[in-house]
DNA sequence: TTTGCTGACTGGTTATAACCAGTGACAATC
DNA sequence: GATTGTCACTGGTTATAACCAGTCAGCAAA
């Protein structure tokens, strides 16, 4: 997608995210509205739509009378298969991805009995430090089938992995996910540059593949949050 | 509120929304934009702003040249607002509350511009000790404004505290809430029995009655829950 | 000095209008 | 009968305009 045939609203809504993510920081204003119309060369209402969107994705804050402002930075994951870079992106963070390593290894037992695996089998372990503006956030540690795909590791496992699990024909549908409380590991503390035993957000993720109810699992993970850095929001109502 | 000075896009979005929830089914299709602001007498745009609000609540699903239809009951979630004894009693355990205090207050920031209260004002706040089991599992602080609520102390706190606003006129329709991972600080410790600096999982919750959008905010809480207690669960689906 | 008002700014809502792109029924043509 | 094209519908995007309601700095009056 080049940005000929790119929507208005969107192209005025990834400059504000490159705004966001290189010059401004949390608490600071933009222009107003009617000032970034000028700007833009695009009516108001087109402002106001990329705006919206970003004021949803938890980057911006509106407030009526005052302006619309960066705000104080906390990702909020919205419960749904986004990847780390979109969420980090529409957050107006610049995501980057390192590979801590990529193997065949001995997964642990919840791992092997998502995945469908004998106790002793192998899988694919594929662990990276997600970072955001080159700080740390998470480290994921993901646990995959080695007979659905035969050749990861000689992917590119900086990006999404989902999307590499898309091209390989596993495309995620759906998954389930728990999110606990608990103390860094010391060397996940250090790869997140927190104190051993500092709080993290720990979720644990099955992933499935095809239509099928449940489908078939493709994914195990494993990811750590520095808590101060990201955050689970949700919308409850009325069961 | 009456609606009176009712928005006209919660207007019309509240009337479709009883459209769908009485006469519609799954599958059902919406007349046509045009013909909805003719029915309506308002502007087609404030017809996409409610199907647009509707459309995101997943209530209704947009097909471009087809039309709108009434969704397929996508389950968004498992999270609900459940209240805690019945989460204890789906899990097999045998809830009960101790109330640490009730009393009024000054909020917190944050409790306080939920509410829309000055700098100073008092609230009520009540804090309970959650247990199951007789073993505890949650410290709940909640703030509360004494406007809505005039004999809010003399309630029996030991049940369902939205039970309590539901029978004082002021039913939770809806709530947005966080989650965090952080380290119990020493009171909160204490009484989850746990070691000071223990990870567990905070939540943050904004809750509102009334059916307007956002509706009219009614409850700000604070819950921590041991972490190895207590776990949230969700299905993720594609966005 | 304090208080209150005003005006210029802010975001929020709604209207009218025009155009674009997708859908599918129906008619015309091969 | 099969294929193609047209047209009336659908939602999607964008523009211009007007008005409402909140904020706050500056100024005037008490």
């Amino acid at each position: 997608m080049d940005t000929a045939g790119e929507l208005k609203h969107v192209r005025v809504r990834r400059q504000l995210q490159e705004l966001v993510a290189s010059t401004l920081r949390p608490g600071d204003a933009l222009l107003g509205e009617r000032q970034l119309e000028e700007q833009f060369g695009v009516s108001r209402i087109t402002v106001r739509r990329a705006i919206s969107d970003l004021v949803q994705d938890g980057a911006l804050v509106r407030i009526k009378g005052k302006g619309t402002f960066v705000s104080h930075g906390l990702v909020r994951s919205t419960l749904h298969l986004a990847s780390f870079n979109e969420d980090m992106r529409a957050a107006g963070y610049e995501p980057s991805t390192r590979v801590i390593n990529a193997a065949v290894a001995v997964p642990p037992a919840a791992a092997a009995e998502h995945l469908g695996l004998a106790e002793g089998d192998e899988a694919y372990q594929v662990r990276r430090l997600r970072l955001a503006n080159g700080a740390p956030v998470s480290v994921d540690e993901s646990w995959l089938p080695p007979g659905a795909l035969p050749g990861l590791l000689s992917e590119d496992l900086t990006g999404s992995l989902y999307r590499v699990l898309a091209a390989s024909g596993h495309p995620v549908q759906h998954a389930e996910q728990t999110v606990e409380a608990s103390a860094a590991p010391e060397e996940t503390a250090v790869l997140l540059e927190i104190e051993p035993g500092a709080p993290v957000l720990l979720f644990r993720r099955r992933s499935f593949t095809g239509q099928d109810d449940p489908g078939t699992p493709i994914e195990y993970s494993i990811s750590t949050y520095r808590s101060d850095r990201y955050q689970v929001s949700m919308r409850l109502a009325l069961a």
